[in-house]
DNA sequence: ATAGGGCTTCCAGTCGCTGGAAGGTCAAGG
DNA sequence: CCTTGACCTTCCAGCGACTGGAAGCCCTAT
């Protein structure tokens, strides 16, 4: 199967799964016309990248768990570790976001966000206020 | 005052500091023996660099921001408006990471976690049991 | 005189793609 | 048989926002 029909099967552009093979994550067999020839197999495999990739795991992460996935006698526990791992990191991430947000919430609130020229909110980026 | 003074300041790495200048958006003089010279406005701009990139502003809005700071007869409502779609941005990006938690978090949860090798996660992230 | 720290420039690498150019291949239509 | 157009190939460059490192100059203290 041609590059294309992969790409549509595993729900990934063309150039994407050429560098998933540049990093050596998919190693398909080529056609005598130099074209690329995916196996079901291999399909399967970027099907399982695209998925984990949208799950938030890195390039990295991905290429471990694909080995946990090739490997017949992985252990489950390796695998649950890394889910919760990345659990608690997308946690992290939202707390982050989410003090980012109230900060940046309170500014607008005290700007009368008219014609005028003084603006409370470049003032707070100024540092012309008490702030962190 | 020397670029190393100017970082601890500013609060931002003196990389940082020489990349912005690379960019365009601080230019401090230069004393005889070629080292940047930083004025208290020099300083002045690099904390508000500091403080609107620590908020999540990108560089481009930075720049902009910068240009209405620097312009005495801005609108309020300019900034206030970048203000406000910036939280939005935030918020948007907040729910996006909290559906992905969630799915992610389902995965372990039908993970007995052992040694065993038979794994629901590395199942569901292969596609073999219904999933998106 | 020398040792150290700080400063300079420039180049390369990060991460995960993405765009584009230049050219080969293939199937369908005239 | 020829052309058209879609698809494929490789290679190189760029995104954002830095960061690391090398080679070398400058300044201060001992």
């Amino acid at each position: 199967m041609n590059i294309g029909t992969a790409a549509e099967q595993a729900n990934l552009p063309p150039k994407t799964i050429r560098y998933y093979e540049e990093i050596g994550l998919v190693t398909p067999s080529r056609a005598d016309n130099g074209y690329r020839d995916y196996s079901d197999k291999d399909v399967h495999r970027l099907r399982f990248l695209q998925r984990s990739r949208s799950l938030g795991f890195t390039i990295d992460e991905c290429r471990h768990l694909l080995s946990l996935y090739d490997d017949k006698h992985r252990a489950s526990a390796d695998v649950k570790a890394m889910a919760l791992e990345k659990v608690g990191e997308i946690d992290r991430k939202i707390a982050e976001l989410q003090s980012l947000r109230d900060t940046l919430a309170t500014l607008p609130r005290h700007c009368h966000g008219d014609g005028r020229p003084d603006c409370p909110i470049i003032d707070d980026l100024a540092g012309e206020r008490a702030s962190a």
